[in-house]
DNA sequence: GATACTATGTGTATATATAACACTAAGCAA
DNA sequence: TTGCTTAGTGTTATATATACACATAGTATC
């Protein structure tokens, strides 16, 4: 930090401020949910809404949603993607702010303790359908990242964000299944799987009343552009 | 307008503005073409980059985009989406702001007029493939832009918006293989065309010196999801 | 230790989609 | 009438997607 920083103009101009809104999600007893915040003032107060905040001047973008979900869930390094601007006038009654949302998407629950913090009621996972209409446009947010989470689900390895280090490929199956909301043939699921070489093997399960399956982990987290279903 | 409309509370917060940057494609002669301006002030004069500007806090993100559209070519009703938002601290060097970018279309370059305004040195067409660095984050815009473009002509019907009201197939796939930087297979191409049902026959050319064309339009030029190549 | 239970794991045949390929047709100009 | 130029057309081979049913390997129980 040599240069020296200077503050942006604002008073010179009337333009508008920024936000970011997070839409996480996670696969919680057999469910996909997502995070939500219960607000503690006006003008939502006693709504849900999607967690989320201002962008400060100093930070990217990126850097917001990161230090939002940081601030929300104690992690840090999953995977993100920037969704969308929603930028209405009256989308926040109270303020002119444009809202970048973003995608989050938790592997493991159990690696993620809620914080409260002073400004909401309560922090908590509700399983998608059964959200009730959202604060401020968030309810068009979260059909908006349900619909990409559908649709990089299909072209892309993306399925790797939501499962644990290990799992087993009836896991990776219920995991499409839950979001693209469909039965999909296991010979044909595995099949496909097979033949785009993500994964390799990472042993057995062990202790459950049946055959145990073979686990497997997936060679990279990278995000690729594969035809999955 | 009857509420009363309230100022955003800027001096509170160390908050961002926010920035609408266009890509506005066109096809001429036979190359994908995309508009620039020419900076005539610091930080970047004499540097070519992306048509945009300030969103207005009384005007919604979308607005702000067909607005400077308006300003700078004298229309109004073409396709736009928005691509992404750019966030870097550092993007604009001497304020902190956040750029939207929106992608456009032009159907038909013959209804342009371009408008060169006090604030810019030149505004013109330059083919995508001669486009040098640009000022900002410029050119990793365009290049976001390209890829959107390219992908969405592979899943949706969005060449209708590069197409004038009436097209011979072979201009339809020129616009393809222009775009897509590769040679298709005309038979390949019009079957799978004519399965889309999307277009109906509209005349025929005339005054050419070999076997004139049929002629085609569009059914509808809303975009749809369908597999084109 | 034999049996029941439960989810795992596997192969083939058919239908559909994609890819490769070359000649005739229609209008204009000379 | 001939030559020129781009438009227009079908078939075959290959690859991909879909539909479908039973044996297997552990655990738990008697």
């Amino acid at each position: 930090m040599k240069k020296k920083e200077k503050k942006p103009e604002f008073e010179k101009y009337e333009y508008s401020a920024a936000a970011v809104d997070l839409v996480i999600f996670a696969i919680i007893n057999g469910e996909l949910n997502t995070l939500l915040i219960k607000m503690k003032y006006k003008p939502f107060k006693g709504k849900l809404a999607l967690p989320g905040g201002r962008i400060r001047v100093y930070e990217s973008v990126d850097k917001c949603a990161r230090r939002e979900i940081k601030e929300k869930i104690g992690i840090n390094n999953i995977y993100i993607e920037q969704l969308y601007s929603f930028g209405d006038v009256k989308r926040d009654p109270s303020v002119r702010i444009i809202s970048v949302s973003y995608l989050a998407l938790i592997d493991n629950i159990d690696n993620i303790k809620l914080k409260t913090t002073e400004k909401y009621e309560k922090i908590c996972w509700m399983p998608i359908n059964k959200v009730p209409k959202l604060a401020y446009d968030h309810s068009e947010i979260l059909k908006y990242a349900l619909s990409r989470l559908k649709s990089k689900l299909i072209y892309t390895n993306i399925v790797c964000n939501l499962l644990p280090k290990k799992f087993s490929l009836s896991e990776m199956q219920k995991v499409h299944e839950i979001i693209l909301n469909k039965k999909l043939d296991k010979r044909n699921f595995r099949k496909k799987v097979f033949s785009l070489d993500l994964i390799k093997e990472a042993g057995r399960e062990a202790g459950v009343p049946h055959r145990p399956s073979k686990l497997y982990s997936f060679k990279t987290k990278k995000l690729m552009i594969v035809e999955m279903f």
